[in-house]
DNA sequence: TGAAGCTGACTGACCAGTCAATCGATCGCC
DNA sequence: GGCGATCGATTGACTGGTCAGTCAGCTTCA
């Protein structure tokens, strides 16, 4: 684990976003993985003990950040518009850094929850809860009106994320800067529109 | 093909659908699906060639109810927000009318529209632009502002119903009547107030 | 010299799809 | 009204291929 030398279980992580990417997680191969990352099949189970843990690992790297990244956006003393705004930015960004990453856990995570154990689904839900919070408190101070409940709303915005990345990842259109801002804002705009007094 | 007769196909499509829904299409085996149905596991390519085939069969049986239901609203003189409002009564009642089908076609097919053959991504997006038209008629008579994309409207909304339902479907609480028709008029109560002027 | 990093051939299990054979309903014909 | 021909429906054992995970051994470096 020297730092000069080239971290393996780094390259195989990197390669196997790659691969789910493209061929998604139940119909890629171990050595495809191994071939990508251009190391031998033995080694992946030499720092993983499953296909799927090498899954597990990405997407909780992934979504730990996030969820930090919500709690320390609710957190802050900005408006409840400007909290969702830097959810919404951080998952967007994510996106915009790392595409495959995203895909990989939106469409074989996320989006599949129950053919993986429960952890993921517990993991989802701090999500969910983390948002509702922000909303939550909005509500209590005042800004939010109170007729839509707070798990509600959290599920309204997090879909509409995720519908709009769901729609990006798909459609194969390349995107632009613009577009990114654009999406952040326009998410925001409908989304609190809804929610505010 | 009497009337009499049990209908052997049908048969094997609503088994088909518990066994998905309980044990997820790749995790599945075909004779898990015979087995459900009660029939010797050849018959099952008596009537459908691959196992992908009975997968596709049940998703276009009920997408292109939506697909008509959806470019009816649309045709109807009613508000915008009483269009959005029928469709999002629509899919809300498929799922309380037959919750695992709709588990199906959301974990199964929706969202893991990459595996499989580009024929689906074509359908889904034609939901889409069936509900990007609603939000585009509504621009055009002045009731909703233009600002926002009818595309991107029309994510935002699909996408709050579907996170909605996978709600339900992973959190495996039971919905009752009125739950299911709150979250209809919370969905277009929160959506609409965000598009209109 | 020894331990961690690394290799890739091998195996055992699994399962989609095939197929040859049987069943049974319907029909034409005497 | 009985008899066999025909053909779709139905059966389930079998095959061929695939692949996750193992393991025995080699390499490298401290």
């Amino acid at each position: 684990m020297t730092t000069a030398a080239v971290d393996k279980r780094r390259v195989i992580l990197d390669a196997a976003v790659r691969v789910f990417a493209r061929q998604g997680f139940h119909t890629c191969r171990v050595s495809d993985i191994a071939d990508e990352a251009g190391v031998a099949y033995g080694l992946v189970y030499h720092y993983f003990s499953s296909k799927e843990e090498i899954l597990d690992t990405l997407f909780l790297e992934r979504w730990d950040v996030m969820l930090a990244a919500i709690a320390e956006s609710d957190a802050s003393q900005r408006s409840p518009r400007d909290k969702l705004y830097a959810v919404a930015a951080f998952i967007i960004d994510s996106y915009r850094h790392d595409p495959e990453l995203m895909k990989v856990i939106i469409v074989e995570v996320t989006r599949a929850a129950n053919t993986f154990g429960l952890t993921h689904l517990e993991k989802i839900r701090e999500a969910y809860a983390g948002i509702a919070g922000i909303v939550e408190h909005a509500q209590a101070d005042g800004l939010f009106r109170s007729e839509i409940t707070p798990e509600f709303a959290a599920q309204a915005f997090y879909g509409s994320v995720e519908q709009v990345l769901t729609g990006w990842i798909f459609d194969s259109v390349p995107i632009g800067a613009p577009e990114f801002e654009r999406a952040k804002t326009l998410i925001v705009e409908t989304i609190c529109r809804g929610l505010e007094r």
